[in-house]
DNA sequence: GTCTATAGAACGATAGAC
DNA sequence: GTCTATCGTTCTATAGAC
């Protein structure tokens, strides 16, 4: 529901008549709706980096690449598809709620994949274009409408590559 | 209010106290709050075409995405930055909502430009490619407090726009 | 008089918390 | 299930402008 109908617009009492629960229950289990979105987000992200590490096994630094962009394209495709579910919490949730640091280990774990399949440093330059990549292929996605998006990210993810391949070092080298 | 806090969380009350008028006298001029919404984002967006009006009047296409993102990067390295108004409006409003339409003009506006600049159809891959770039850098800016992530996306706009120059045929021709 | 502004009470609905 | 608070909205009642 989270997902779907996004944070704020889902309501506690939808929760507990989704969920089949007692409210008393939800709130025996989490001490607030804030923890509640928190654990929501851990959920994904623990079905994130399970996917991440996966893909790690992956010798060709394209093919992960490639792989990772098809399973977004993928998502992009389904009827359930609503964007990236970090980067919607992002827009509802204050900054100081526990829900962002979930968030920010997300975009952690995210620039560690890009990092390790481009062999550079996690604030390398072509790693935070991967992670722009991303984000604003499910953002554009999503409102949109349009999974053709995400299809055009994962090109532009594979020349962020092939540059990055071309020319391994930093910018202002002389090489 | 609404770019700063987020819709969902700035309530009407707060909204006249802000602007120092009656209840009555926001009822009067606008329906309800979606339509209040709606009008936010027509703001947002008159100011934003004026913008691009006026890039469009240089001639050189790197000069126009160049100056395009670093208005970006300076709005991301302000204090009050919060991302895009507009993708940050499209996860708290509901599709069929009068905002909705104000945030698809947008990106066809946005499109637009990109489209101008490249000499490209508004489809075209590396058009949607820009928009990615885009809503990815204000979005990853916002999440990660980072005004670098324009910079990245600055310059991996220019690199679209240089792969575009030097084989400005559609993937699969002959050339 | 008419129109529009104001401040504020009160509405039903629903929020989150217990 | 019940609490309180607040949501968006409507209504009352009054004051000033033309």
């Amino acid at each position: 529901m989270f997902y779907r109908d996004g944070i704020n617009a889902t309501g506690i009492d939808r929760v507990i008549a989704g969920a089949g629960v007692a409210k008393a229950s939800l709130y025996n289990n989490f001490a607030s709706k804030d923890e509640l979105i928190a654990a929501y987000l851990e959920a994904h992200l623990d079905r994130f980096v399970a996917r991440l590490c996966e893909l790690d096994t992956l010798t060709d630094p394209v093919e992960r690449l490639a792989r990772f962009f098809a399973g977004l394209a993928r998502s992009a495709g389904e009827a359930t598809f609503s964007g990236c579910p970090f980067a919607n919490a992002a827009v509802e949730v204050r900054p100081d709620s526990p829900a962002h640091r979930v968030i920010e280990r997300f975009y952690g774990e995210l620039a560690g994949f890009f990092a390790r399949a481009l062999g550079a440093a996690p604030d390398d330059p072509a790693v935070t274009q991967l992670v722009v990549c991303y984000d604003g292929a499910l953002s554009a996605a999503r409102i949109l409408r349009d999974p053709s998006c995400v299809a055009a990210a994962a090109a532009l993810a594979q020349s962020i590559l092939t540059a990055r391949r071309a020319r391994p070092v930093a910018p202002g080298a002389t090489n």
